[in-house]
DNA sequence: AAAACTCCATACACTGGTGTATTGTTTTTC
DNA sequence: GAAAAACAATACACCAGTGTATGGAGTTTT
């Protein structure tokens, strides 16, 4: 596999040859809407206008298929996190910006958060899966601890809060699951949360 | 056919007539297990030493299982609130009793748990089951309104503080998915939230 | 004890999915 | 511009699973 190939097709629906990434995105779309479960070979290639011959030329089989892309999103959630580096200023302001990160944001984006979900659901039966998950959950909560540290000297208690934020953005995940009034309800969340965490201030 | 030589029935073990409860009960152990996804009847009555025959018998088909299973625990959970009422105490103890129902044994009851995650996970792609799930969610989060309402006097930071306190109880269960430090990670966070809780107590 | 009811087995028709082998069609590359 | 490589269609063999129809075997009722 050589890299330097610029992937110059988009296929919408003209005849144009798919490339492995254009599988894996069509796969996206199917594991956001049924999970991994219901994650069909003859789904996906109809639904890219091509037969299961193409597809068998680019994967082995359906589970070469499942770990190319459980590759391709830890890969990708362990790269963004550079992207979130906090920006400075005060301890408040930064911490609401990771908040607005984890919990506003990430709640708009539905279909990165019913991936999410799907792979962390995938992961409960699948060890390779459980494996990747562990990986990106400690690195997100590591991520934070940088912040936390600004607020309280002992180690131990800034790991615990770290991973407070982190369960309770999962479980707002998982809990408001794309309703009508979830919008409000995160932003009285990260509010509270917020509140919550300033209160952590150093008082052991 | 010559006459019996092979014993039919209970030809293994003694079994007596299954009932619709012993099918889902047996259901329950597959969904824990793969998901609402892996239920098949075919391994249902394998596992019940049995054929489909008497599946078909019991349930008029597949769909019909799903939705007694959903029903059953849609009812057990709404149930069983009534036994988690607070025995009464100051706040604190009763706060530690809650936090330690919905956290430490919680995530001992692994079986009940996989469900519980299982059933969340089918909610999002049947609206059936999230209405469910939405009305147990409501319920369990009412339940803790009247502890909070000792600790505030507004009612709109009671229902926030029962959120944020129920969203990290079931993050809590998606992200520590029974590895092995976790009994101490779990503790940790219950003692944590307890000082982030009582940390709350009325200051407008 | 015969009838009736309850529960289960067997056999069959059918659907939807995987994977393989072979051939056909585009693109690259030389 | 032809050979080679990349991509895709077609046909096939082969499960695994559902649902139905029907015929039992055990148990209860009359």
């Amino acid at each position: 596999m050589s890299e330097a190939s610029i992937p110059k097709r988009r296929s919408a629906s003209e005849k144009k040859q798919l490339t492995r990434d254009n599988w894996l995105d069509a796969a996206a779309g199917e594991i956001a809407a049924g999970g991994f479960g219901q994650l069909r070979v003859l789904t996906l290639a109809k639904k890219l206008g091509v037969t299961r011959g193409s597809f068998y030329w680019h994967f082995r089989d359906h589970e070469d298929l499942v770990v190319s892309f459980l590759d391709r999103w830890r890969d990708r959630r362990l790269h963004e996190l550079q992207y979130w580096e906090p920006k400075g200023g005060d301890v408040e302001t930064e911490l609401r910006q990771i908040l607005e990160l984890l919990l506003t944001d990430a709640s708009r984006n539905i279909r990165r958060l019913q991936v999410e979900l799907a792979v962390r659901d995938f992961a409960r039966r699948n060890e390779y899966a459980a494996e990747l998950v562990t990986q990106v959950d400690a690195a997100r909560i590591n991520q934070n601890c940088t912040l936390f540290q600004r607020l309280s000297s002992d180690p131990q208690h800034v790991k615990d809060l770290s991973l407070l934020l982190y369960v309770a953005t999962i479980g707002s995940q998982v809990v408001l699951t794309g309703k009508k009034g979830d919008e409000a309800t995160i932003q009285r969340i990260e509010d509270l949360m917020a509140r919550v965490v300033l209160g952590q201030r150093d008082e052991p």
